[in-house]
DNA sequence: ATAATATATGAATAGCAATTCAAATGAATG
DNA sequence: CATTCATTTGAATTGCTATTCATATATTAT
C-alpha cells in the first residue's frame, strides 16, 4: 500500500521557510571554507589589518581581500579605515559562539574516534 | 616602520591546529548546502526513509542518496535498514544544537535588517 | 604632481561539487 | 528464480568558487 504521505506533509509544514533555509545554507557555506575559518579565528583573537591577515595565513593579499569581501557581505566581519590600512574585526559575538560550539563538536568527535 | 610581526606570531600560535581548522571547514561546508540543510531539518523532526526525503525535498532519489552519503560520511546522520527501506536519522543532538544556534543567528540578523 | 604603501577589484583559470542518467545491488514476493 | 520495490553507485555534465594576475583606487609623504 505504498505510504500515506501524511508524515511527509507534516514534516514539510514544520520545515523553516525556503528563504530561511537558503540563508542558513549561505551562512554555513561562508564559514565552510578553511581560509575563511582561519580568518575568523584570527579575528576572534584580535582585530587585524589586511596585511597582517596575509602574513598569518601566508596567502596572497588579493586572495585575502576577496575572502574578506565574502565575509563582509555575509555580515560576519566589519572594517574601518585607519590611514591607509583597513582594520577588520568580527561583527558580533554570535559568530564566535557558533565557531566555538562547532569546535567543541569536532573535538568530541575526535576523542570519540580516537583521531587525536 | 612597517610593523613588528609580533602580534601576527601570537595570533598564529593561538590558532587551532591546521588539522582542526580543516575539520571545522569540512563540517561547515557539509551543512553549508541548502539540500543538506533541508535533509537535516527534516530529520530533526523525525527519522525518515529515503523515499520520504525525496518527496519532502521534491528531488530525484539519486541526488538525495548522494547527499545522504555525504552527511553520513561526516557522521551527521546514521541509518538502519528495515526490510527494503533504509531509515535515516540524525546521529546526535549536537548537530541539531548547532543548526538551531545558527537559525537564531539568522533570525536575529533578519529582524535587525528588517528582512522579514 | 609623483612616488610609495595598503587595499580592492575584475577577468581568467582551475579545481571541486551537485545533479542527472544509466546501471547495479539488496530485499521481499509470487 | 524472475520480478518488483527501495536504494546505491559510478560516470558524465554542468555550474560554482577559490585563487591568481594585472590593474585600479585610496591615502600619505616627498
Amino acid at each position: 500500500m505504498k505510504h500515506s504521505h501524511e508524515k511527509e506533509r507534516e514534516v514539510i509544514e514544520r520545515l523553516p521557510r525556503d528563504e530561511v533555509l537558503a540563508h542558513l545554507g549561505d551562512f554555513f557555506s561562508v564559514i565552510g571554507d578553511s581560509t575563511r575559518i582561519k580568518i575568523l579565528f584570527s579575528l576572534s583573537d584580535s582585530e587585524l589589518c589586511v596585511g597582517a591577515i596575509c602574513e598569518i595565513l601566508n596567502m596572497e593579499q588579493s586572495a585575502i581581500s576577496h575572502q574578506l569581501k565574502v565575509l563582509k557581505n555575509a555580515d560576519l566581519i566589519r572594517c574601518r579605515r585607519e590611514g591607509r590600512t583597513v582594520i577588520y574585526s568580527l561583527s558580533d559575538g554570535h559568530v564566535e559562539e557558533i565557531l566555538r560550539s562547532a569546535y567543541e563538536h569536532i573535538s568530541e568527535e575526535a576523542t570519540k574516534h580516537g583521531t587525536r
